[in-house]
RNA sequence: GUGGGUGUAGCUCAGCCCGGAUAGAGCACCUGGCUGUGGCCCAGGUUGUCGCGAGUUCAAAUCUCGUCACCCACCCCA
């Protein structure tokens, strides 16, 4: 038997439609804001994260599948904002234009141990604007995700945000981890004593009920922001109110990947298991220029497709789906013939029709035809066909009558 | 990478502890009741390498070991 790789899935007919509903909704919601969709490859260069996301992170440092191929070693992205930063400067577009709104569907991959709402070939939607720093910005994405979900019709989620600040403090930040918890490194987890070492700022937003006490008695807030992040997160805050988004201030939230500033927000929901998170994102203002680009200021978040499916999922199993199918039902060697040529007929005029090519009985066919959720039978035996007419069946009221065979498709026309 | 759980029909699961003859239920599917009419009802029917491999035994879905897959949690992250 073969089998499919660890981590991954096959996404089935009947799951499509949730699909494309949440990518054309995203599709419409984007443009609404002024994106443009981006494409960009599946692999990448290994350098591009390695110079991106931080050495010492978990993606980096063991999660990304290798491709390789004669003396180069490419791998499968892990996330895409890396790659949009590479599209955006390998093809100047920052020449092109100075602020730019872009936006991406599509699959990523990590080596993680699969669990809830964690695969190893995923689906990020999510966008990139890049060139502004203005807090207008900021809370103009957080409310564009904040769209997004309500365009998906979906409830109970939570916007968390905070701020990291400029490189400058994020690098104060760090110093004072260190300091502050040196003498304390007994009274935290063995996760978070590797953390000192590997990722300090991790240790903020550990679950471990000591390491949360310890983090509490740091007494942290805004020691670290400058007067400028302050003014600015300050400042997202008020616009977020203005444009009625509900938020809550996480000071220990801190993202896993080293290019985030400033603002940072995270968006749970309450019905997943402990992969809480939906969909994230934040500032990277140094990224541009740490990529070899020009002093570039910029922001960004995805959502995790499974993971909005997943919340998604239970109201959907409720909903009815619609009756739109004409459905063919034929008696006979010659009323079959003459079914598939009106078969085509009517789908030459754009109606959805459908016939049983495995010549089953008029209960067979009339159960598939209800099975597959068809508005309207056209059943055609030896009788219709002496008279020129077809017997048309309505599926919901069950009322049945006989319509010229020429009339049928001006007749399904006004129905539908 | 670490820990725990589960693999039996297309789906959801019972049986396993305490080994025993043709391996079950519900749903789905098919056929008929209704020889040309779906849904409701009734009757009947089809579907299984009991995840895979080895071992113990007269005998294994059941016990033991190994292996693979899936799920959940840790880690990490969307």
């Amino acid at each position: 038997m073969l089998k499919k790789v660890l981590g991954t899935r096959d996404i089935l007919p009947e799951e499509i439609d949730l699909w494309q509903e949440i990518e054309n909704s995203s599709r419409f919601v984007f443009s609404l804001y002024g994106y443009k969709e981006i494409r960009t490859p599946i692999i990448e260069d290994i350098s591009l994260f390695n110079r991106s996301l931080g050495d010492s992170t978990e993606i980096v440092q063991k999660q990304m599948f290798e491709i390789k191929r004669e003396k180069e070693i490419y791998v499968l992205r892990p996330e895409a904002t890396a790659s949009i930063v590479r599209a955006y400067l390998e093809n100047n577009l920052d020449k092109k234009d100075d602020f730019l709104k872009l936006y991406y569907i599509g699959p990523m991959f990590r080596a993680e141990r699969p669990q809830k709402g964690r695969l190893r070939q995923f689906h990020h939607i999510g966008c990139e604007a890049i060139g502004s720093l203005n807090p207008y910005l900021d809370a103009e994405i957080i409310s564009l995700a904040k769209r997004l979900l309500d365009t998906f019709n979906i409830k109970g989620y939570e916007i968390k945000i905070n701020s990291l600040g400029c490189s400058d403090d994020k690098r104060k930040l760090a110093e004072i981890l260190k300091k502050d918890l040196e003498d304390k490194l007994s009274l935290l987890c063995v996760d978070c004593q590797d953390r000192y070492q590997r990722n300090v700022f991790r240790i903020l937003d550990c679950k471990n009920e000591s390491c949360r006490k310890v983090v509490v008695a740091l007494n942290l807030s805004d020691k670290y922001l400058c007067k400028d992040c302050l003014t600015h997160f300050e400042s997202v805050k008020i616009h977020l109110e203005r444009l009625k988004v509900k938020y809550k201030i996480a000071p220990y939230l801190v993202r896993g990947l080293d290019y985030y500033t400033r603002t940072v927000f995270e968006i749970t929901h309450k019905d997943l298991g402990s992969q809480d998170a939906i969909g994230a994102g934040g500032r990277y203002d140094n990224l541009i220029k740490q990529l070899g680009g020009k002093d570039t200021p910029a922001m960004g978040f995805a959502f995790g497709a499974e993971r909005l499916i997943l919340v998604k999922k239970p109201e959907a199993r409720s909903q009815r789906l619609e009756r739109k199918l004409t459905y063919i039902i034929t008696l006979g060697k010659k009323a079959e013939t003459e079914g598939f040529i009106l078969l085509d007929r009517l789908r030459q005029a754009e109606i959805a029709a459908d016939m049983d090519y495995r010549e089953r009985s008029i209960k067979g066919q009339m159960r598939r035809a209800d099975a597959l959720m068809s508005r309207f039978t056209v059943i055609i035996g030896e009788d219709e066909l002496e008279k020129g007419m077809v017997g048309l069946k309505d599926m919901v009221s069950g009322e049945q009558r006989e319509v010229k065979t020429q009339d049928l498709i001006g007749y399904l026309k006004k129905k539908s």
